[in-house]
DNA sequence: CATGTAAGTGCAACTAATCGCATTTACAAC
DNA sequence: GTTGTAAATGCGATTAGTTGCACTTACATG
């Protein structure tokens, strides 16, 4: 199955229905590489289908996010950032002094989400952190 | 001593300086509820020094987030929120369903802290976390 | 208290993001 | 295929947030 077919059943599974924007929108960022932001992602997909809106893009991001397909994250830039996810998730260390960004990975978090679930009864969908902090090299 | 005065303490401590826009700027929010947004914030502020401008609210709420004394989260609705934070921690968990939010300890992120500094090096600063989800009582 | 200077502010221009509404379109049902 | 309908899109307007730069001000030093 195409990464395109995957996508569009997992759209379809959520009741969404499957447009040319959406899937040009949603492929883009499949397609690029780590943490991109929205008006990046319109002028890629401008570059094949020059009449989408940029609200359609925010909207699209954010409504994928909602579904687990994307992550949405202030990574401290200006900008949000925006990445493809699909089932393998990640966090990041951000380090306010040297501005080194690294993953960091998911498992980190099961120990909270079982917390969450057995003593809130709260199903935390733990998608994306941006973790600020100091790193190891920047600590005196 | 009273907040103001604690607050610049804060402040020339980490080498700012005490001007009146950045002391009304965070005694309002100091003495706001939870959560407002910096057009609030900017609002309250001019009805008692009407010149402030808007991009110094957002700088000197940036720079307070950054020594820890304010929070900069996105709660899901448009806007950022920005709150008092001060040496007391805590967090929220987000219904994704009903739009619930409740308050969670920070001792919940000891653990992961801990982890963080033992196994990376990584100094984080966990400072006010938006955890989405299913709560309790939304979860079928 | 006078002076030097680095940090902070306001302004203006700009980009990022949201929202209401009229129109279009995917797709389910017949 | 035709039709009905709810969802999605584009557009325009608006709000949120950022940035560069000239000017101002807090405050350290003598
Ligand atoms: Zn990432
Ligand atoms: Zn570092
Ligand atoms: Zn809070
Ligand atoms: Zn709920």
């Amino acid at each position: 199955m195409s990464c395109e077919t995957e996508t569009a059943v997992v759209l379809r599974h959520a009741g969404q229905k499957i447009t040319p924007q959406r899937m040009l929108i949603l492929s883009t960022l499949r397609h690029a590489g780590e943490h991109v932001t929205a008006p990046i992602v319109l002028e890629a997909v401008r570059r094949l289908y020059p009449y989408v809106d940029a609200s359609t893009v925010y909207r699209t991001l954010g409504s994928a996010a909602e579904l687990g397909l994307v992550s949405e994250t202030d990574m401290g830039a200006g900008d949000t950032q925006f990445e493809w996810i699909g089932r393998d998730r990640h966090h990041h260390l951000i380090c306010r002094s040297c501005g080194g960004v690294s993953s960091l990975d998911n498992s980190y978090l099961d120990s909270l989400a079982t917390a969450l679930y057995d003593e809130q009864g709260f199903q935390a969908d733990l998608g994306h952190f941006a973790i600020f902090g100091v790193c190891q090299n920047c600590r005196v």
